[in-house]
DNA sequence: ATATTATATCGTAAAATTACGATGAATAGG
DNA sequence: CCTATTCATCGTAATTTTACGATATAATAT
């Protein structure tokens, strides 16, 4: 028990859900905006502008990095991270598309 | 230690993270998209579906409605669901516009 | 060579999530 | 009233996530 049953859902329905995971958490959501705004930074300007610990900061940079939503490289002692274009676009296109499934939802629910 | 800490980041923030943690399971993304093919099902309908147990699925419908997402309706002695069209078009709207922040990102990245 | 700086990783504790059987509550049908 | 059905909730175990201090790594500077 207590893990997900990933063999029950369609390589969609997992996909989704992966994505959903990784902007899961108000750090992340922080992390790709001050990226967006910045158009890319250092891991160090992350620590000061989420005030979490330095190891959480470089965790969740990890988890988005292994989601694809961010590359970095390294730029002599620092490591300078930004957002990856296309993994991005992906992320939009199937949100967009996840939602837009249910404007076909007439008015009348239960 | 373990808790996410909610106090760091702006309500924006947590309210993305909120969104995303509802949908950052393939069960409840299997979910949404039945409501959204049938317009509306009973409980015992999403068992069969999903193929977890009634109390597995019972969670995830009430992880779903306390996100605001779907709403259900006793129907004698089965419940009803359907999704809730005002917070489905909120969830739409933020994520929408949350990603269209990045495409003033031009392509030159570090 | 040594010290400094920046980041990643390890180890670990607390908390949250996922899953299920068992039980409870409410309604319908006999 | 009694039984069956449907769903929610409780209790609990396994797993994952979140967070941080300590340590390791790697590049620069002195």
């Amino acid at each position: 028990m207590g893990a997900t049953k990933t063999a029950l859902f369609t390589k969609e329905q997992n996909e989704i859900a992966l994505m959903a995971k990784a902007l899961a958490h108000p750090a992340r959501i922080a992390i790709l905006q001050h990226l967006v705004k910045k158009n890319a930074c250092v891991c160090g300007d992350l620590v000061e502008e989420l005030g979490l610990a330095q190891a959480t900061t470089s965790q969740h940079l990890k988890e988005l990095k292994t989601a694809g939503i961010i590359q970095g490289t390294i730029e002599g002692v620092s490591v300078c991270y930004c957002i990856h274009p296309d993994t991005w676009k992906k992320y939009k296109d199937l949100f967009s598309s996840f939602f837009t499934e249910v404007d076909l939802c007439g008015p009348k629910c239960c």
